[in-house]
DNA sequence: GCAGATCGTCGAAGCGCTTCGACTCGGGGA
DNA sequence: TCCCCGAGTCGAAGCGCTTCGACGATCTGC
């Protein structure tokens, strides 16, 4: 409440009436401290508005209470999540007296080295995890533990955490299923990104199939290449060849406008003819011609719980805390899904 | 190049065969070294891997080498600006050899506090500074410098920065000027913010009348309240008012779709009847229904240049560096300008 | 050639905190 | 009654680094 930046703890002690150590276990509880005694103790703290040496702190017991969120900072399409995301993992790690260091993807591993050997940081949250990720061995090596948003190709014994994808397939087609349709189509990521046998990807069409199967929908998967053009053919082949098609599912961002545009110049309505459900932001589908029926990233959840097994691990050990941790997708319906017209056209056969 | 975490000055010291403080030397500069020694301990830092210990140095030195970015992080219309923002405060201070620490603007004067007592942060760059803001007083009183992103109503003795409003106006004015337009209006913020005489749409609509005058241009200032409808009205009483009016500055980022929209409404082509220029990020003049000439706030240089006033004032005193610094304005002409069409209406009278 | 400056290096004293014994004091269990 | 134990506190030893003063060696200028 007072002055500040040279009160030290030697300070409050006197203040206090007590010795150093002591005002050291009041703040750390790591000893037992007679209710009197610990009422004195912050009370002065409060007086003399101490706060702790970080560096001093940092030194002493080798925690720096500080952890390094590793995150792209190029310009993308993606940046309201991860805004959403940094905020939250902020947020959560000052629940647990932490505070952030910001390192961008840029700097690649010699960034993630430099902060944990200089013992800048107690632990990592490193976003935008690609399959074959150049940091995983150095993460890997690493004494300090860290938690990997998304899942690269080898996740065995790192701690990974990120939407449970296989579980987004399945709810979008329980969703159609459920509404009537019995035609429907996964459009997905450019053809390479399955032919890299990327993740999410691959788990998407894998729970989108599956449910499908076991609701005895049929149902097929179609890679849909970057750009307009690409998009309004995909549509055209699609619709030919599944005259029956009543609902899609669009696991491909920048595709969503131009599908949505090319669906309309084919002639299929939304909803009317056509019901659509998307994996994408918020944003993005609620600004779409029609609102779109969505699922998206969980950014605010995935930075709190990343935060939450970091800690675990920090506090517990990493045998604390599970692998992988999956988080629920939440459907959010929108107007680009209704009830399959009851005189639509016959499944395709 | 070799393991990590472990290794301390004095192992090097004693792999190199000189004394601690000789290390400490070679890697500060802060004594002349022979060029012998420094050559020996530098090649035993990089055969050992050594980083110095980022508490250890601070608690010696009283210096972090941290500063602390505070920013908004709640989603808004702004992100891709405070990401390339941040992005250029983290390289910057990268360059200078420092990191960077994510505080909150939630976290208000507390979080300031908090970060400067704890001695974590050797200085500050704070963003989204509004007129009346509630931490200048913490900011002057801190012993620690500080680099503001925006101007306050009391800007004197802070170091601000920002981009130059009133050239702005004033370059929008030029460049229509330019293209023979004679009737100019300034489609500005919505009334309050003028009436609460919030700094850059003031200074803004100063460069832009001072300007018009100048060239002896017929010209307007005119607020522009929030929401379709609101947009609508403007332009429609703008244009009853002056009927010879070929050219619009728009200065409100939520309403420019809008008014583009209700000029097209009104019969006024773009650029073909009227040219326009915004004040908005590039993403949105690009994305336009026509793609708007526009000067954007250039936040990769706010950045850099914050970065670099924090650090002179770290390093030479806080008399080494100007009070404001304005950023001058670029304008980025798109299809959305172009000249006056000498059969238009006569300017009004 | 010699006083005095300069260069290059070292030793030691902290920086402000945590933590590990050690010590005191009462209160049970035997 | 004696001993042991736990609760509560203190003193001192670092944590790994920077920095100040000191000290020999080498250079300057007369």
């Amino acid at each position: 409440m007072e002055e500040s930046a040279l009160v030290k703890i030697t300070d409050v002690a006197r203040h206090a009436g007590v010795s150093p150590s002591t005002v050291s276990y009041v703040l750390s509880g790591k000893r037992s401290i007679s209710a009197e005694t610990r009422q004195r103790v912050e009370q002065s703290i409060r007086t003399l508005g101490y706060r702790p040496h970080a560096g001093a702190r940092a030194l002493a017991s080798s925690r720096s209470n500080v952890l390094a969120l590793v995150m792209p900072l190029r310009s993308g399409i993606h940046l309201p999540v991860q805004m959403q995301f940094a905020a939250s993992v902020v947020t959560a790690a000052r629940t647990y007296d932490h505070d952030v260091l910001l390192v961008t993807q840029e700097e690649g591993e010699d960034g993630l080295r430099r902060v944990t050997d200089s013992a800048l940081v107690d632990g990592l949250v490193v976003m935008d995890i690609q399959m074959q990720d150049a940091r995983i061995p150095l993460l890997r090596s690493l004494h300090l533990p860290s938690v990997l948003i998304g899942f690269p190709a080898e996740a065995a014994g790192l701690t990974c955490i990120d939407l449970d994808f296989t579980a987004t397939g399945e709810a979008c087609v329980d969703h159609l299923a459920q509404l009537g349709h019995r035609c429907v189509a996964l459009l997905g990521s450019p053809p390479e990104v399955y032919a890299r046998g990327t993740g999410f990807a691959r788990r998407t069409a894998a729970g989108f199939t599956s449910a499908a199967r076991r609701h005895g929908i049929n149902a097929t998967v179609v890679p849909v290449a970057p750009g307009r053009a690409a998009a309004q053919e995909t549509v055209e082949r699609l619709l030919h060849r599944y005259p029956g098609l009543s609902a899609v599912v669009v696991h491909n961002e920048p595709a969503l406008g131009p599908l949505l545009e090319a669906f309309q110049r084919a002639g299929m309505r939304v909803p009317e003819d056509l019901s659509v459900v998307a994996l994408c932001p918020d944003e993005l589908a609620e600004n779409a011609v029609v609102p779109v029926s969505s699922i998206a990233i969980p950014a605010a959840e995935v930075g709190e719980r990343s935060v939450e097994l970091l800690m675990s691990k920090l506090a517990r050990g990493p045998e604390s805390v599970p692998d992988a941790t999956l988080l629920p997708p939440r459907l959010t319906p929108r107007a680009s899904t209704a009830p399959r017209r009851p005189d639509s056209l016959p499944t395709a056969s």
